[in-house]
DNA sequence: CATAGAAATATTGGATCCAATATACAATCC
DNA sequence: GGATTGTATATTGGATCCAATATTTCTATG
């Protein structure tokens, strides 16, 4: 188990700077599907006490990135083919949304903003940094819609996910298509077109999913 | 403080059940928005200590259901107007595509059980239990969708606002009006007809969180 | 040697105690 | 009398200890 550094300006407590730690581990996927997480020993790598430990488990728990089962512990989630798929319409569904409430206040700063992040993806080689960068063009104009609400739930929603998502990307072409996808979905919000914009993204996510799932399906058999 | 009796069929820790009885309270509106939570004070209720409290507390705020700062303690999170809309219209996008996907899957007998409910809606008198119905009607029919992950973020979503949408049910004509929307509802179900079974649902919760809203402002002035 | 039962170990959930700090209130000074 | 400072209290977050039980290992027996 490696973790990577936590952004403390936030994490008042132990828990949230386990809780942190845990979450990115887990979503970049650095804990394997089915790894066994002992608290005890997590207390020790992060030198607290198992009570920070247990509240950080116990939140991941909440949404569904491990399960607990009394005196065996924890174990990072597995995805079903069929949950996968299920998260990805819903991704398509609220995401696109979130784009055509966007781009009516999109001003030119946002979409520098988000044409840097672009360009970053398509000249990224490192597989461990397209999944943030991916997450950070689209967070750059889904901002715009100022939904907080909504704006949770694709982070949670992308939280289950991305560590298939990186398998999908690191495997197969899914990098210069995902590139071309955010060229158009860009175009579409510099030009204005809400429901262009909407439709761009629906599809870009539609087609990871259907990409990811063949891959899966092939790898899993 | 009351609280409600938990079921503890699937509650196997005591913070299981001190969340599920606080989240219940909360949802309900026997806690009122801002009201201080103390752990010690609810620790003493459950005849627990104050680790089982804090477990709980910490997950009503990875909910949102609840806020805290160090040594200030925890409050009922209270919702503006706006935060308010949003949710409204997230859960009119997923609840209208849920209804969309679960017209095919709907036999008879889940019919009949909506049509149950819908009937004890319209005869129960009592506002405390108009939550809940509603919740069973909407739920009968959505559970045919098999989407858990949908029905997870309507769940959560509708935990939210329940509170509110209870006072307006209580003071406005939202009752005899939401009636008539289930009626309308069933009878899209009953044709099979998905995309207007869908188009109702959506209008079902648009049309319940224009009327809150409306109330709300009379009411905050 | 394989297997069944018993003891040892591992691991979680909860209780009690300690540390840190925000708030409330009283004492003091102008 | 009002403002300011100091102390006492309230309250949370974390550490350590205890209880309960699942898992593993060891031993005895056929």
């Amino acid at each position: 188990m490696k973790f990577a550094a936590v952004d403390v300006r936030q994490a008042a407590s132990a828990a949230d700077i386990v809780y942190e730690a845990l979450r990115r581990a887990i979503i970049e996927g650095d804990l394997a599907e089915g790894e066994n997480l002992r608290q005890e020993e997590i207390a020790q790598m992060f030198n607290v006490s198992r009570i920070p430990v247990r509240e950080a488990l116990s939140r991941l728990e909440q949404h569904g990135l491990i399960t607990t089962q009394r005196y065996k512990g924890a174990v990072v989630a597995g995805l079903s083919i069929e949950e996968i798929e299920e998260i990805f319409q819903f991704r398509a569904l609220i995401e696109a949304e979130v784009m055509r409430l966007a781009v009516p206040n999109l001003d030119r700063a946002t979409l520098e903003r988000a044409q840097a992040y672009r360009d970053a993806f398509d000249r990224e080689t490192d597989p461990h940094r397209w999944g943030e960068i991916n997450r950070m063009f689209h967070y750059s104009l889904y901002e715009a819609s100022h939904r907080p609400y909504y704006l949770q739930n694709v982070r949670a929603s992308l939280d289950r996910i991305d560590r298939y998502l990186r398998a999908q990307l690191s495997f197969t072409d899914g990098v210069p298509r995902a590139g071309r996808e955010h060229e158009a979905i860009l175009a579409a919000c510099e030009k204005g077109d809400a429901a262009l914009a909407s439709l761009l993204t629906r599809d870009h996510i539609l087609d990871a999913g259907r990409s990811l799932v063949t891959f899966l399906r092939g790898q899993r058999g």
